[in-house]
RNA sequence: GGGCGAGUGGUGGAAUGGCAUACACGAUGGACUUAAAAUCCAUUGGCUUAACGGCCGUAAGGGUUCGAAUCCCUUCUCGCCCACCA
């Protein structure tokens, strides 16, 4: 019998699947498709674990679906722009662009080192100009709908990547990629108004029943709804508006001072010529140095100085110093607050520490604290309502209402839903991306590239040096341009797009991945879109999966897509570490999966990866794990070989005693492995059950060997569990299904079905409580009745002990489980 | 500070109201071998017992239930996300 020689066996099938064409993929449709997509990877030149993790999550996806005759697409590309190909570039003195096609290249290998079931044919990648002219031209349609836009205000800043940042990209005041601490800068750049859609974003999020309920949770936290009043406060001598906005309108009896924030447009002009005047300059000159780590870690004092000047609270008339601290922020409401001491802890402690007044308006019960002295903390529960004119004895859910109706009325408030989300902000000031498809001209101001004339090409063999500025602003030939209105001399715009942008639609390109007429071919994405199951890591609950919704919004909202929402099922996989901490080189942890594959074969590693834990839980990853499975490998290779010799050398058929037994684990096994592959997806219990299966099989085998002899049922578990195994361990099944005389592919063999009648057991064992502990078990028909049941088990030896000649006095069943007697 | 999730043998994990520790890994012993590897067989939560068996046991404590790893409450620990968000 011949060994299990993986090596051979997976470069024989590889290149069987690569000249068959076994995963391409067109319109069919007189099958159901299936779209299933595994977040496309960023060409770093190996894969890691992470990749082979959730790219092996995908594949048995995707395999399982065309065994059980689906329509399937499968693609694969690359999020091909980028810093680090950039830093790359500078470090190695060569170019982006050949770097990342070399990237690309040692990829391709590797991942078809894994027998991943892609579609070659559709591989795309985003830095070429073929995909990123359609970024430029949606970009184009954006700006026509007044969705991309340019605007000057201040803008997170990396100081050590010089470019822009995202707000999504900002990380605890650091930049996501480097964790260099970000600053503020004002400057002029595009944004795209993601915030159009922000209901819908929000909305839509209810319609993800298949999404992880976390990475809802995180993108509802994002966009951050809350609906609150806005009030109009006055200052007291100008009698200047002041709104704030403030979602406890309950409290607004108890504001006591109010606080702007020190970057507060007016608050220069407030405090002119006042005795405050210079106290208040030193104090804003104070916060504007420090970073906004500092001032917003939790620890730190809340500091604040008074400006002098007074608002008036529209509620009651009365006069309110006007603060300006560092704890209210110029970027989320009006920059301004109402303080309510009483029911706020930071105004509370801020209060204490400059001695101003409080008033208590909430009252816990009729027994709460009504004297603001007495309080050690800020009351924020619900409550009701005390010191609050004709709102008193309201509990304050009631009287938010009311309140927030009263202001409306009397024209001192207006209800306002508030959003966290802001807009987009897209330019970069980096080379290796997109270039944005805009022309200044000093006639005609700011003006699209037309559409004949895209793409804009990134122009090539550049000098990067990665200080300063816009590499692109450097190259004169790219930079001055005609004016496509008046043709007058004119400037391009130098910055590039985000590279989010360039993954926040490839799902649809992958659809018709050549289409050269339009950004897609409709009718390709129309059959195949949406993809039906998505899968990748976490880490992009807010940015990728956020940006991709926005995306299919757009498109949908100008009729391009049918489709509302992009992924109808999300699987975030967990992370591969390795004791304990994540894979880097600086760590020097790194697991190289082609090693793995040398030693052991892409089948033993995607066996593995699978059956260490479910797909959503983290893995430390230890290489001599893949013992395990790849003895478990050999002993199915073993199992099937032998049945094959002995199928074909001459025996008898006939019953050979294990057939029932068998047969009740093939079904269950059946059962269990295509609940997990349809949808269920922990794989590691779907192996442990074909492991199982192996185990019932092998001395079924063994029986059948010393009698020389066999039967349908042996035949039967022999194929489905080849079948069954081979979404996870492709290479080695199809040489398996070969030997076992068929032709053509495995993915052609019908998907086992389980019939229901075989799990139906004629004998089952029940467990004998005696007062909720487990006494013993016995052996009964299935179909016994009740009173036969009792009978039975007061007659087992074991429970006459228990029992003895004590009254029974409850005796409870479970049907074909348990039975629990109670003294 | 807020939100979400988790905590089970030496290890990865299984069991989501009914036999805790399936399936593996590791370890120990045995068979085969001149020997080793591979393979196969057996044992493998703790305490106790000559043995049959008994008692304890799913982070800690309490509750609901005939019955709890699973549901509820309190506490602890860890992880992730958000965060001076008004």
């Amino acid at each position: 019998m011949s060994e299990y020689n993986f090596l051979e066996i997976e470069k024989k099938w590889q290149s069987y699947w690569t000249e068959n064409h076994t995963f391409k993929s067109s319109i069919d449709k007189d099958k159901e498709k299936y779209y299933v997509l595994e977040m496309f990877p960023y060409p770093s030149g190996r894969i890691h674990m992470g990749h082979v993790r959730n790219y092996t999550i995908g594949d048995v996806v995707a395999r399982y679906r065309m065994s059980a005759g689906f329509n399937v697409l499968h693609p694969i590309g690359f999020d091909a722009f980028g810093q680090p190909a950039e830093n790359a570039a500078i470090k190695h003195d060569t170019d982006p662009k050949e770097w990342t096609e070399k990237c690309i290249g040692w990829m391709v290998k590797e991942l078809k080192h894994m027998g991943f079931s892609y579609d070659w044919d559709r591989e795309l990648s985003t830095h070429r100009d073929e995909y990123y002219r359609w970024n430029q031209w949606i970009f184009i349609k954006m700006m026509e709908q007044g969705l991309a836009y340019k605007k000057g205000c201040p803008v997170n800043w990396c100081p050590s990547c010089q470019t822009t940042l995202a707000n999504e990209e900002v990380v605890n005041g650091e930049c996501w990629r480097c964790q260099t601490e970000v600053i503020q800068k004002e400057l002029e750049q595009w944004y795209l108004k993601i915030t159009e859609f922000k209901d819908v974003l929000l909305e839509d999020l209810e319609t993800l029943k298949y999404w992880p309920e976390r990475v809802r949770t995180m993108q509802k936290n994002w966009i951050g709804k809350s609906f609150g009043v806005e009030i109009y406060f006055k200052e007291a001598e100008t009698e200047k508006n002041l709104p704030v906005f403030t979602t406890r309108q309950d409290t607004i009896f108890g504001a006591t001072y109010m606080v702007v924030a020190p970057e507060y447009p007016q608050l220069k002009e407030m405090i002119k010529g006042k005795p405050e005047e210079a106290q208040v300059l030193k104090f804003i000159e104070q916060v504007s140095r420090k970073s906004k780590i500092v001032r917003v870690s939790a620890d730190v004092k809340k500091e604040g100085v008074f400006t002098g000047t007074y608002a008036i609270n529209p509620v009651n008339n009365e006069k309110i110093p006007i603060w300006t601290a560092d704890y209210v922020l110029m970027d989320y409401g009006t920059g301004a607050i109402m303080a309510v001491p009483t029911h706020d802890q930071r105004d509370f402690l801020f209060a204490k520490e400059h001695n101003l007044p409080m008033r208590v308006v909430i009252k816990n019960s009729d027994a709460g604290i009504t004297n603001a002295d007495e309080l050690n903390e800020a009351y924020e529960e619900d409550g009701v309502q005390v010191n609050s004119a004709q709102f008193d004895g309201l509990t304050n859910t009631e009287a938010k209402e009311k309140i927030a109706d009263w202001m409306e009325q009397e024209k001192i408030g207006q209800r306002q839903v508030f959003f966290r989300l802001k807009d987009w902000l897209i330019s970069r000031q980096r080379y290796w991306g997109t270039p944005i498809p805009m022309i200044y001209c000093d006639k005609c101001g700011v003006v699209p590239v037309p559409e004949k004339d895209l793409p804009v090409k990134l122009p090539e063999k550049i000098d990067i040096t990665g200080e300063g500025g816009s590499p692109l602003a450097k190259v004169k030939e790219f930079v001055e341009v005609a004016c496509p209105v008046c043709a007058q001399p004119a400037r391009r715009e130098t910055d590039t797009m985000a590279t989010f942008i360039d993954s926040s639609w490839y799902f649809l390109r992958f659809c018709s991945p050549r289409y050269d007429k339009g950004v897609f071919d409709q009718e390709e994405v129309n059959y195949w879109m949406t993809v039906d199951q998505y899968i990748g890591g976490i880490e992009h609950a807010v940015l990728h999966l956020l940006y991709s919704r926005f995306f299919t919004k757009f498109l949908n909202s100008i009729g391009l897509v049918d489709m509302k929402e992009p992924f109808q099922k999300l699987l975030t996989q967990g992370m591969v570490l390795k004791d304990g901490e994540v894979m880097s080189k600086s760590k020097g942890n790194i697991v190289d999966p082609d090693e793995i594959i040398q030693k052991y074969g892409a089948d033993s590693l995607r066996l593995r990866i699978l059956f260490a834990a479910p797909p959503e839980a983290e893995i430390d990853w230890q290489n001599k794990d893949m013992d395990g499975a790849w003895r478990f490998l050999n002993r199915v290779w073993t199992l099937v070989l032998s049945f094959h010799e002995l199928k074909t050398s001459g025996m008898e058929i006939k019953e050979l005693g294990f057939e029932k037994k068998l047969l009740f684990k093939l079904h269950t096994a059946i059962k269990k492995v295509t609940e997990e592959m349809s949808g269920g997806f922990k794989f590691n219990t779907a192996i442990s059950t074909m492991m199982e299966l192996v185990n019932e099989i092998s001395p079924a085998l063994r029986t059948a060997q010393e009698k020389n002899a066999m039967n349908e049922v042996l035949e039967q578990a022999v194929t489905a569990l080849v079948i069954m195994i081979s979404p996870i361990t492709p290479h080695m099944c199809e040489e398996l299904w070969q030997v076992m005389g068929n032709k053509g592919t495995i993915l052609k063999a019908a998907w086992p079905i389980y019939d229901s009648k075989y799990l139906e057991q004629d004998e089952l064992t029940i467990v004998v409580q005696v007062n909720s502990k487990v006494r013993s078990k016995i052996i009964v028909p299935a179909d016994i009745a009740e009173d036969a049941l009792k009978e039975k088990v007061l007659a087992d030896e074991k429970i006459k002990n228990w029992v003895q000649d004590k009254p029974v006095k409850k005796f409870i069943v479970i049907p074909k489980k348990l039975v629990n007697l109670i003294m």
